[in-house]
DNA sequence: CGATTAATCGTCAGTTTGACGAATAGTTGA
DNA sequence: TCAACTATTCGTCAAACTGACGATTAATCG
Protein backbone atom coordinates (compact mmCIF):
# COMPACT_ATOMS: atom_id res chain seq x y z
CA UNK A 1 0.00 0.00 0.00
CA UNK A 2 3.09 2.32 -0.42
CA UNK A 3 3.94 5.79 1.41
CA UNK A 4 0.08 5.74 3.35
CA UNK A 5 1.20 3.41 5.96
CA UNK A 6 2.86 5.06 8.85
CA UNK A 7 -0.24 6.18 10.94
CA UNK A 8 -0.69 4.73 14.28
CA UNK A 9 -4.11 4.28 15.42
CA UNK A 10 -5.24 4.59 18.88
CA UNK A 11 -8.29 5.06 20.85
CA UNK A 12 -9.18 7.30 23.55
CA UNK A 13 -11.81 7.45 25.88
CA UNK A 14 -13.97 9.77 28.05
CA UNK A 15 -15.13 7.84 30.53
CA UNK A 16 -17.96 10.05 32.41
CA UNK A 17 -19.56 8.95 35.47
CA UNK A 18 -21.47 10.71 38.27
CA UNK A 19 -19.87 11.38 42.04
CA UNK A 20 -21.05 13.65 44.80
CA UNK A 21 -23.86 14.97 42.29
CA UNK A 22 -21.50 16.39 39.42
CA UNK A 23 -20.16 15.03 36.33
CA UNK A 24 -17.06 13.44 36.80
CA UNK A 25 -14.62 12.71 33.88
CA UNK A 26 -11.81 9.74 34.24
CA UNK A 27 -8.27 11.33 32.99
CA UNK A 28 -4.92 10.08 33.65
CA UNK A 29 -1.58 11.99 34.77
CA UNK A 30 1.46 11.67 31.56
CA UNK A 31 4.63 9.72 32.35
CA UNK A 32 6.03 10.16 29.35
CA UNK A 33 6.70 12.84 27.30
CA UNK A 34 5.32 14.54 25.33
CA UNK A 35 3.21 16.56 27.87
CA UNK A 36 4.76 14.64 30.64
CA UNK A 37 2.91 15.07 33.83
CA UNK A 38 0.21 16.36 32.21
CA UNK A 39 -3.04 15.39 31.95
CA UNK A 40 -4.87 13.42 29.17
CA UNK A 41 -7.71 10.90 28.68
CA UNK A 42 -6.76 7.30 29.12
CA UNK A 43 -6.01 5.70 25.88
CA UNK A 44 -3.59 3.21 23.71
CA UNK A 45 -2.88 1.55 21.02
CA UNK A 46 -5.11 -0.59 18.57
CA UNK A 47 -3.31 -3.92 18.88
CA UNK A 48 -3.05 -5.61 15.33
CA UNK A 49 -5.47 -7.94 15.73
CA UNK A 50 -8.09 -6.32 17.87
CA UNK A 51 -11.64 -4.34 16.56
CA UNK A 52 -11.85 -0.96 17.59
CA UNK A 53 -14.34 -1.61 19.75
CA UNK A 54 -12.66 -4.32 21.50
CA UNK A 55 -9.71 -1.96 21.78
CA UNK A 56 -11.58 0.77 23.44
CA UNK A 57 -13.40 -2.04 25.92
CA UNK A 58 -10.04 -3.13 26.72
CA UNK A 59 -8.47 0.03 27.66
CA UNK A 60 -11.84 0.87 29.84
CA UNK A 61 -11.17 -2.14 31.68
CA UNK A 62 -7.55 -1.95 32.08
CA UNK A 63 -8.41 2.00 33.72
CA UNK A 64 -11.31 1.18 35.58
CA UNK A 65 -12.01 -2.79 35.77
CA UNK A 66 -15.54 -2.12 34.31
CA UNK A 67 -16.14 -4.60 31.45
CA UNK A 68 -19.46 -5.88 29.72
CA UNK A 69 -21.93 -7.17 32.10
CA UNK A 70 -21.52 -3.78 34.90
CA UNK A 71 -24.10 -2.04 32.87
CA UNK A 72 -21.78 0.28 31.29
CA UNK A 73 -22.33 2.42 28.23
CA UNK A 74 -19.60 2.59 25.35
CA UNK A 75 -20.31 4.00 21.84
CA UNK A 76 -18.10 5.27 19.18
CA UNK A 77 -18.21 8.86 19.35
CA UNK A 78 -15.70 10.54 16.51
CA UNK A 79 -12.08 10.00 15.00
CA UNK A 80 -9.16 12.81 15.25
CA UNK A 81 -6.70 12.85 12.74
CA UNK A 82 -5.13 16.41 12.45
CA UNK A 83 -1.22 16.17 11.53
CA UNK A 84 0.60 17.24 14.31
CA UNK A 85 -1.99 16.49 17.22
CA UNK A 86 0.88 14.40 18.01
CA UNK A 87 4.30 16.11 17.92
CA UNK A 88 5.82 12.29 17.34
CA UNK A 89 4.32 10.80 14.38
CA UNK A 90 0.86 10.94 12.55
CA UNK A 91 -1.82 9.28 14.75
CA UNK A 92 -5.32 8.97 14.24
CA UNK A 93 -7.27 8.09 17.69
CA UNK A 94 -10.83 6.53 17.31
CA UNK A 95 -12.56 8.29 20.44
CA UNK A 96 -15.14 6.47 22.51
CA UNK A 97 -17.76 7.68 24.68
CA UNK A 98 -18.50 5.29 27.97
CA UNK A 99 -21.05 6.15 30.67
CA UNK A 100 -20.65 4.33 34.63
CA UNK A 101 -22.47 4.15 37.42
CA UNK A 102 -20.35 5.63 40.32
CA UNK A 103 -17.66 3.20 41.66
CA UNK A 104 -14.38 3.10 43.80
CA UNK A 105 -11.20 5.41 42.64
CA UNK A 106 -9.82 3.73 40.02
CA UNK A 107 -7.73 0.34 40.12
CA UNK A 108 -4.52 1.21 41.00
CA UNK A 109 -2.58 -1.92 40.77
CA UNK A 110 -2.91 -2.30 37.16
CA UNK A 111 -2.09 -0.09 34.16
CA UNK A 112 -3.57 2.98 35.68
CA UNK A 113 -2.06 3.54 38.67
CA UNK A 114 -2.24 7.58 37.49
CA UNK A 115 -6.19 7.49 36.54
CA UNK A 116 -8.55 9.81 38.52
CA UNK A 117 -11.87 11.13 38.27
CA UNK A 118 -12.06 15.22 38.29
CA UNK A 119 -14.99 17.34 38.10
CA UNK A 120 -15.64 17.97 34.32
CA UNK A 121 -15.67 21.27 34.91
CA UNK A 122 -12.85 21.45 36.49
CA UNK A 123 -10.81 20.06 33.43
CA UNK A 124 -13.28 22.12 30.52
CA UNK A 125 -11.06 24.99 30.95
CA UNK A 126 -8.14 23.71 28.86
CA UNK A 127 -6.40 21.33 31.06
CA UNK A 128 -5.36 18.24 29.05
CA UNK A 129 -2.86 17.44 26.48
CA UNK A 130 -2.90 16.98 22.91
CA UNK A 131 -6.21 17.65 21.64
CA UNK A 132 -8.05 15.98 24.78
CA UNK A 133 -10.21 18.95 25.11
CA UNK A 134 -11.65 19.11 22.25
CA UNK A 135 -12.25 15.40 22.29
CA UNK A 136 -13.78 15.84 26.02
CA UNK A 137 -16.28 18.91 24.47
CA UNK A 138 -17.44 16.73 21.83
CA UNK A 139 -18.02 13.32 24.44
CA UNK A 140 -19.79 15.96 26.76
CA UNK A 141 -22.20 17.18 23.30
CA UNK A 142 -22.89 13.70 23.15
CA UNK A 143 -23.72 12.92 26.31
CA UNK A 144 -25.87 16.08 26.92
CA UNK A 145 -27.78 15.57 23.52
CA UNK A 146 -28.21 11.44 24.41
CA UNK A 147 -30.04 12.21 27.49
CA UNK A 148 -32.82 13.98 25.48
CA UNK A 149 -33.67 11.24 23.61
CA UNK A 150 -32.15 8.28 24.76
CA UNK A 151 -32.79 6.23 28.11
CA UNK A 152 -29.16 6.22 28.95
CA UNK A 153 -29.23 8.24 31.96
CA UNK A 154 -29.92 4.88 33.88
CA UNK A 155 -26.28 3.78 33.16
CA UNK A 156 -25.38 6.37 35.46
CA UNK A 157 -27.52 4.96 38.10
CA UNK A 158 -26.93 1.70 40.36
CA UNK A 159 -29.40 -0.64 39.65
CA UNK A 160 -32.08 -0.02 41.13
CA UNK A 161 -32.66 3.66 42.07
CA UNK A 162 -35.20 6.40 43.23
CA UNK A 163 -36.41 9.04 39.99
CA UNK A 164 -34.72 11.87 42.50
CA UNK A 165 -31.12 9.58 41.40
CA UNK A 166 -32.40 9.97 37.90
CA UNK A 167 -32.89 13.94 38.30
CA UNK A 168 -29.47 14.51 39.30
CA UNK A 169 -28.04 12.39 36.29
CA UNK A 170 -29.88 15.05 34.32
CA UNK A 171 -29.14 17.98 36.78
CA UNK A 172 -24.94 16.95 36.85
CA UNK A 173 -24.78 16.43 33.08
CA UNK A 174 -26.60 19.43 31.52
CA UNK A 175 -25.93 21.61 34.56
CA UNK A 176 -29.41 22.69 35.34
CA UNK A 177 -32.03 22.66 37.61
CA UNK A 178 -35.39 20.63 37.36
CA UNK A 179 -38.78 20.64 38.55
CA UNK A 180 -38.98 17.35 40.38
CA UNK A 181 -42.64 17.35 40.14
CA UNK A 182 -42.75 17.54 35.41
CA UNK A 183 -39.81 15.24 36.11
CA UNK A 184 -41.26 13.03 37.57
CA UNK A 185 -44.56 12.80 35.67
CA UNK A 186 -42.73 12.28 32.39
CA UNK A 187 -40.47 9.40 33.68
CA UNK A 188 -43.19 7.32 34.74
CA UNK A 189 -45.09 8.02 32.28
CA UNK A 190 -42.71 7.49 29.63
CA UNK A 191 -43.50 3.67 28.57
CA UNK A 192 -40.17 1.54 29.48
CA UNK A 193 -38.13 4.36 30.34
CA UNK A 194 -38.30 3.31 34.40
CA UNK A 195 -39.48 -0.28 36.07
CA UNK A 196 -41.32 -0.04 40.01
CA UNK A 197 -39.41 -2.56 42.56
CA UNK A 198 -42.30 -2.53 45.04
CA UNK A 199 -39.24 -1.63 47.04
CA UNK A 200 -38.68 2.13 48.89
CA UNK A 201 -35.66 4.09 50.05
CA UNK A 202 -35.44 3.19 53.54
CA UNK A 203 -32.75 6.45 54.52
CA UNK A 204 -32.48 9.73 53.99
CA UNK A 205 -34.79 13.05 54.59
CA UNK A 206 -38.22 13.39 53.26
CA UNK A 207 -41.27 11.37 51.93
CA UNK A 208 -39.10 7.82 51.01
CA UNK A 209 -38.89 7.11 47.34
CA UNK A 210 -40.06 4.43 45.13
CA UNK A 211 -37.35 2.33 44.00
CA UNK A 212 -36.90 1.59 40.13
CA UNK A 213 -34.69 -0.06 37.82
CA UNK A 214 -33.69 0.70 34.26
CA UNK A 215 -36.27 -0.65 31.42
CA UNK A 216 -35.89 -2.40 28.36
CA UNK A 217 -36.52 0.71 26.43
CA UNK A 218 -33.67 2.69 24.36
CA UNK A 219 -35.56 5.20 23.10
CA UNK A 220 -37.46 8.26 24.69
CA UNK A 221 -40.82 9.33 23.26
CA UNK A 222 -41.46 11.69 24.24
CA UNK A 223 -37.68 13.11 24.95
CA UNK A 224 -37.02 14.31 27.78
CA UNK A 225 -36.19 17.99 26.53
CA UNK A 226 -33.45 20.12 27.71
CA UNK A 227 -35.34 23.55 28.88
CA UNK A 228 -33.77 26.79 26.29
CA UNK A 229 -31.25 24.48 25.01
CA UNK A 230 -30.96 23.87 21.47
CA UNK A 231 -33.75 25.93 21.39
CA UNK A 232 -33.02 29.23 19.65
CA UNK A 233 -29.76 28.33 18.08
CA UNK A 234 -29.36 30.39 15.56
CA UNK A 235 -26.07 30.71 13.34
CA UNK A 236 -24.70 31.12 9.83
CA UNK B 1 6.34 3.17 18.15
CA UNK B 2 6.91 -0.26 17.32
CA UNK B 3 4.36 -2.74 16.10
CA UNK B 4 1.72 -0.71 15.42
CA UNK B 5 1.93 1.27 12.49
CA UNK B 6 1.52 -1.25 9.89
CA UNK B 7 -2.79 0.03 9.70
CA UNK B 8 -3.53 2.19 6.93
CA UNK B 9 -6.13 4.72 6.94
CA UNK B 10 -8.67 5.77 4.54
CA UNK B 11 -11.62 7.97 4.00
CA UNK B 12 -14.99 6.59 2.48
CA UNK B 13 -17.89 8.74 1.36
CA UNK B 14 -21.93 7.99 1.42
CA UNK B 15 -23.22 10.92 -0.59
CA UNK B 16 -26.24 11.45 -0.67
CA UNK B 17 -28.48 13.55 -3.48
CA UNK B 18 -32.26 13.03 -4.62
CA UNK B 19 -32.96 12.72 -8.12
CA UNK B 20 -36.61 12.25 -9.48
CA UNK B 21 -37.85 12.47 -5.87
CA UNK B 22 -36.12 9.65 -4.49
CA UNK B 23 -32.78 9.07 -2.57
CA UNK B 24 -29.66 8.63 -4.71
CA UNK B 25 -26.32 7.31 -3.30
CA UNK B 26 -22.93 8.14 -5.04
CA UNK B 27 -21.39 4.54 -5.72
CA UNK B 28 -17.96 3.71 -8.21
CA UNK B 29 -17.64 0.41 -9.75
CA UNK B 30 -13.87 -1.21 -8.26
CA UNK B 31 -11.27 -1.50 -11.27
CA UNK B 32 -9.23 -3.53 -9.50
CA UNK B 33 -8.89 -6.70 -6.99
CA UNK B 34 -10.76 -7.56 -4.80
CA UNK B 35 -14.09 -6.78 -5.63
CA UNK B 36 -13.20 -6.32 -8.74
CA UNK B 37 -16.02 -5.07 -11.08
CA UNK B 38 -18.13 -4.95 -7.72
CA UNK B 39 -20.10 -1.39 -6.74
CA UNK B 40 -18.46 -0.07 -3.65
CA UNK B 41 -18.33 3.31 -1.54
CA UNK B 42 -16.01 6.32 -3.40
CA UNK B 43 -12.87 6.72 -1.11
CA UNK B 44 -9.70 6.82 -0.85
CA UNK B 45 -6.12 6.99 1.09
CA UNK B 46 -5.57 9.73 3.51
CA UNK B 47 -2.26 11.37 2.50
CA UNK B 48 0.52 11.66 4.84
CA UNK B 49 0.06 15.74 5.65
CA UNK B 50 -3.40 16.07 5.37
CA UNK B 51 -6.32 16.18 8.05
CA UNK B 52 -9.56 13.87 7.77
CA UNK B 53 -11.81 16.29 7.02
CA UNK B 54 -9.44 17.50 4.10
CA UNK B 55 -8.94 14.06 2.75
CA UNK B 56 -12.75 13.32 2.73
CA UNK B 57 -13.23 17.23 0.70
CA UNK B 58 -10.71 15.87 -1.91
CA UNK B 59 -12.58 12.85 -2.45
CA UNK B 60 -15.79 14.55 -2.96
CA UNK B 61 -14.58 17.04 -5.04
CA UNK B 62 -12.43 14.52 -7.32
CA UNK B 63 -15.81 12.17 -7.31
CA UNK B 64 -18.32 14.60 -8.01
CA UNK B 65 -16.13 18.22 -8.54
CA UNK B 66 -18.44 19.75 -5.62
CA UNK B 67 -16.56 21.42 -3.17
CA UNK B 68 -16.37 24.04 -0.66
CA UNK B 69 -19.55 26.99 -1.11
CA UNK B 70 -21.69 24.47 -3.04
CA UNK B 71 -23.94 24.46 0.16
CA UNK B 72 -23.30 21.14 0.66
CA UNK B 73 -22.50 19.30 4.14
CA UNK B 74 -20.37 17.52 5.07
CA UNK B 75 -20.03 15.45 8.27
CA UNK B 76 -17.68 12.85 9.77
CA UNK B 77 -20.23 9.36 10.56
CA UNK B 78 -18.31 7.02 11.91
CA UNK B 79 -14.75 4.97 11.81
CA UNK B 80 -14.72 1.17 10.98
CA UNK B 81 -11.87 -1.24 11.09
CA UNK B 82 -12.47 -4.74 11.85
CA UNK B 83 -9.72 -7.04 11.17
CA UNK B 84 -9.98 -8.47 7.71
CA UNK B 85 -12.96 -6.18 6.52
CA UNK B 86 -10.34 -5.27 3.55
CA UNK B 87 -8.99 -8.72 3.02
CA UNK B 88 -5.16 -7.21 1.42
CA UNK B 89 -4.30 -5.47 5.24
CA UNK B 90 -5.47 -3.73 7.74
CA UNK B 91 -7.54 -0.86 7.00
CA UNK B 92 -9.40 1.36 9.06
CA UNK B 93 -11.68 3.62 7.57
CA UNK B 94 -13.04 6.96 8.44
CA UNK B 95 -16.42 7.39 6.65
CA UNK B 96 -18.32 10.68 5.90
CA UNK B 97 -21.58 11.32 5.22
CA UNK B 98 -22.17 14.38 2.53
CA UNK B 99 -25.60 15.43 1.64
CA UNK B 100 -25.72 17.42 -1.61
CA UNK B 101 -28.46 19.18 -3.65
CA UNK B 102 -29.21 17.49 -7.42
CA UNK B 103 -26.27 18.07 -9.76
CA UNK B 104 -25.31 16.40 -13.23
CA UNK B 105 -24.11 13.14 -13.72
CA UNK B 106 -21.01 12.43 -11.64
CA UNK B 107 -17.67 14.23 -13.43
CA UNK B 108 -16.24 11.74 -16.18
CA UNK B 109 -12.72 12.76 -17.07
CA UNK B 110 -11.62 12.72 -13.77
CA UNK B 111 -10.28 9.95 -11.44
CA UNK B 112 -13.99 9.04 -11.37
CA UNK B 113 -15.26 7.93 -14.39
CA UNK B 114 -17.08 5.05 -12.83
CA UNK B 115 -18.86 7.03 -10.30
CA UNK B 116 -22.43 6.85 -10.66
CA UNK B 117 -25.40 7.77 -8.60
CA UNK B 118 -28.34 4.82 -7.58
CA UNK B 119 -31.00 4.68 -6.04
CA UNK B 120 -30.61 4.00 -2.12
CA UNK B 121 -32.70 0.93 -1.98
CA UNK B 122 -31.12 -0.60 -5.09
CA UNK B 123 -28.07 -0.68 -3.10
CA UNK B 124 -29.38 -1.27 -0.25
CA UNK B 125 -30.19 -4.92 -0.39
CA UNK B 126 -26.30 -6.38 0.03
CA UNK B 127 -24.74 -4.72 -3.16
CA UNK B 128 -21.44 -3.05 -2.02
CA UNK B 129 -18.15 -4.10 -1.60
CA UNK B 130 -16.20 -4.74 1.71
CA UNK B 131 -18.30 -3.62 4.67
CA UNK B 132 -19.68 -0.96 2.52
CA UNK B 133 -23.45 -2.12 3.42
CA UNK B 134 -23.23 -1.67 6.78
CA UNK B 135 -21.39 2.02 6.59
CA UNK B 136 -24.00 2.99 4.03
CA UNK B 137 -27.02 1.83 6.15
CA UNK B 138 -25.15 4.34 9.21
CA UNK B 139 -25.00 7.12 7.12
CA UNK B 140 -28.86 6.58 6.25
CA UNK B 141 -29.53 6.29 9.35
CA UNK B 142 -27.69 9.70 10.55
CA UNK B 143 -29.72 11.35 7.59
CA UNK B 144 -33.10 10.38 8.34
CA UNK B 145 -32.35 11.37 12.09
CA UNK B 146 -30.66 15.00 10.96
CA UNK B 147 -33.72 15.79 9.36
CA UNK B 148 -35.30 15.59 12.35
CA UNK B 149 -33.86 17.55 14.39
CA UNK B 150 -31.61 19.96 12.27
CA UNK B 151 -32.18 21.97 8.68
CA UNK B 152 -29.95 20.28 7.00
CA UNK B 153 -33.09 19.11 4.47
CA UNK B 154 -32.57 22.34 2.60
CA UNK B 155 -29.30 21.31 1.45
CA UNK B 156 -31.02 18.52 -0.93
CA UNK B 157 -32.49 21.57 -2.25
CA UNK B 158 -31.06 23.86 -5.28
CA UNK B 159 -30.53 27.93 -3.93
CA UNK B 160 -34.44 28.74 -3.85
CA UNK B 161 -37.17 25.94 -3.98
CA UNK B 162 -40.81 25.69 -2.34
CA UNK B 163 -42.26 24.01 0.44
CA UNK B 164 -42.80 21.09 -1.53
CA UNK B 165 -39.83 20.78 -2.68
CA UNK B 166 -38.97 20.87 1.02
CA UNK B 167 -41.39 17.84 1.73
CA UNK B 168 -40.51 15.66 -0.91
CA UNK B 169 -37.26 15.89 0.76
CA UNK B 170 -38.33 14.47 3.70
CA UNK B 171 -40.60 11.98 1.86
CA UNK B 172 -37.84 10.85 -0.52
CA UNK B 173 -35.10 10.41 2.75
CA UNK B 174 -37.68 8.95 5.43
CA UNK B 175 -39.68 6.97 2.90
CA UNK B 176 -42.77 8.13 3.99
CA UNK B 177 -45.56 10.69 2.88
CA UNK B 178 -46.31 13.43 4.98
CA UNK B 179 -49.41 15.68 4.84
CA UNK B 180 -49.17 18.77 2.93
CA UNK B 181 -50.62 20.73 4.93
CA UNK B 182 -49.84 19.90 8.06
CA UNK B 183 -46.05 19.79 6.90
CA UNK B 184 -46.60 23.45 5.56
CA UNK B 185 -47.60 25.02 8.75
CA UNK B 186 -44.79 23.55 10.60
CA UNK B 187 -42.33 24.71 8.18
CA UNK B 188 -43.22 28.10 8.13
CA UNK B 189 -44.02 28.38 11.62
CA UNK B 190 -39.93 27.31 12.41
CA UNK B 191 -37.99 30.66 12.92
CA UNK B 192 -34.78 30.80 10.82
CA UNK B 193 -35.69 27.21 9.02
CA UNK B 194 -36.84 28.85 5.34
CA UNK B 195 -36.75 33.00 4.29
CA UNK B 196 -39.33 33.80 1.68
CA UNK B 197 -37.79 35.12 -1.43
CA UNK B 198 -40.90 37.11 -2.64
CA UNK B 199 -41.59 35.07 -5.46
CA UNK B 200 -43.06 32.19 -6.74
CA UNK B 201 -43.27 29.46 -9.02
CA UNK B 202 -43.46 30.23 -12.52
CA UNK B 203 -44.57 26.87 -14.27
CA UNK B 204 -46.28 23.37 -12.75
CA UNK B 205 -49.20 22.05 -12.38
CA UNK B 206 -51.81 23.68 -9.31
CA UNK B 207 -51.32 26.67 -7.69
CA UNK B 208 -47.93 28.35 -7.81
CA UNK B 209 -45.96 28.09 -4.89
CA UNK B 210 -44.11 30.56 -3.42
CA UNK B 211 -40.17 30.66 -3.31
CA UNK B 212 -38.15 30.21 -0.25
CA UNK B 213 -34.22 30.16 0.05
CA UNK B 214 -32.72 28.46 3.32
CA UNK B 215 -32.62 30.61 6.54
CA UNK B 216 -29.90 30.82 8.95
CA UNK B 217 -31.09 27.79 11.57
CA UNK B 218 -29.31 25.17 11.52
CA UNK B 219 -31.26 23.32 14.36
CA UNK B 220 -35.24 22.49 14.08
CA UNK B 221 -37.06 23.59 17.48
CA UNK B 222 -39.61 21.62 17.73
CA UNK B 223 -38.15 19.08 15.67
CA UNK B 224 -39.92 17.67 12.39
CA UNK B 225 -41.01 14.57 13.69
CA UNK B 226 -41.29 10.78 12.00
CA UNK B 227 -44.62 9.58 12.83
CA UNK B 228 -44.29 6.26 14.38
CA UNK B 229 -40.41 6.27 13.55
CA UNK B 230 -38.11 5.64 16.74
CA UNK B 231 -41.32 5.70 18.93
CA UNK B 232 -41.87 2.26 20.45
CA UNK B 233 -38.23 1.44 19.70
CA UNK B 234 -37.83 -0.89 22.41
CA UNK B 235 -35.37 -3.27 23.06
CA UNK B 236 -32.77 -4.97 25.24
C1' DC C 1 -65.10 26.75 -19.36
C1' DG C 2 -65.42 22.93 -16.10
C1' DA C 3 -62.33 19.36 -14.18
C1' DT C 4 -58.08 18.69 -12.12
C1' DT C 5 -54.06 19.69 -9.51
C1' DA C 6 -51.39 21.64 -6.00
C1' DA C 7 -50.56 25.40 -2.52
C1' DT C 8 -52.16 27.66 1.29
C1' DC C 9 -55.22 28.80 5.10
C1' DG C 10 -58.44 27.18 8.88
C1' DT C 11 -60.66 24.32 12.30
C1' DC C 12 -60.82 21.19 16.01
C1' DA C 13 -60.14 17.80 19.45
C1' DG C 14 -56.55 15.39 21.88
C1' DT C 15 -51.89 15.58 23.88
C1' DT C 16 -47.96 17.59 26.01
C1' DT C 17 -45.81 21.32 28.36
C1' DG C 18 -44.21 24.42 32.13
C1' DA C 19 -45.60 26.60 36.32
C1' DC C 20 -46.98 25.77 40.57
C1' DG C 21 -50.40 24.27 44.52
C1' DA C 22 -51.23 20.56 47.77
C1' DA C 23 -50.99 16.21 50.23
C1' DT C 24 -47.96 12.64 51.96
C1' DA C 25 -44.46 10.52 54.81
C1' DG C 26 -40.59 10.53 56.68
C1' DT C 27 -36.41 13.00 59.78
C1' DT C 28 -34.64 16.72 62.76
C1' DG C 29 -34.37 19.59 66.65
C1' DA C 30 -36.21 22.09 70.67
C1' DT D 1 -43.77 14.96 72.00
C1' DC D 2 -44.49 17.81 68.47
C1' DA D 3 -43.70 21.60 65.39
C1' DA D 4 -40.51 22.58 61.65
C1' DC D 5 -38.44 20.84 57.81
C1' DT D 6 -37.49 18.15 53.70
C1' DA D 7 -38.35 15.50 49.80
C1' DT D 8 -41.69 12.61 47.16
C1' DT D 9 -45.77 12.21 44.76
C1' DC D 10 -50.24 13.65 42.97
C1' DG D 11 -53.19 17.43 40.86
C1' DT D 12 -54.57 21.58 38.36
C1' DC D 13 -54.51 24.79 34.69
C1' DA D 14 -53.62 27.55 30.71
C1' DA D 15 -50.72 27.68 26.66
C1' DA D 16 -48.57 25.33 22.92
C1' DC D 17 -48.37 21.72 19.70
C1' DT D 18 -50.07 17.75 16.99
C1' DG D 19 -52.56 15.00 13.58
C1' DA D 20 -56.64 14.73 10.83
C1' DC D 21 -58.96 16.87 7.54
C1' DG D 22 -62.23 20.66 5.44
C1' DA D 23 -62.11 24.83 2.48
C1' DT D 24 -60.21 28.25 -0.52
C1' DT D 25 -57.10 29.85 -4.01
C1' DA D 26 -54.76 29.92 -8.39
C1' DA D 27 -52.90 27.83 -11.82
C1' DT D 28 -53.00 24.07 -15.96
C1' DC D 29 -55.40 20.61 -18.78
C1' DG D 30 -58.82 18.71 -21.93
Amino acid sequence: MGPFSSIAVTVDLVVFTIRTERLHVLTVTRGVEPFEGRLALPGGFVLPEEDLDQAAGRELAEETGLGRGDGLHLEQLATYGTPGRDPRQRVVTVAYLALAAALGDPTAGTDAAEAQWLPVEDVLVGGLAFDHDRILDDGLDRARAKLEYTTLATTFCPPTFTVADLRQVYEAVWGVSIDPRNFHRKVVASEGFVEETGERTAEGRGRPAMLFRAGPATALHPPIVRQGSVARELGG
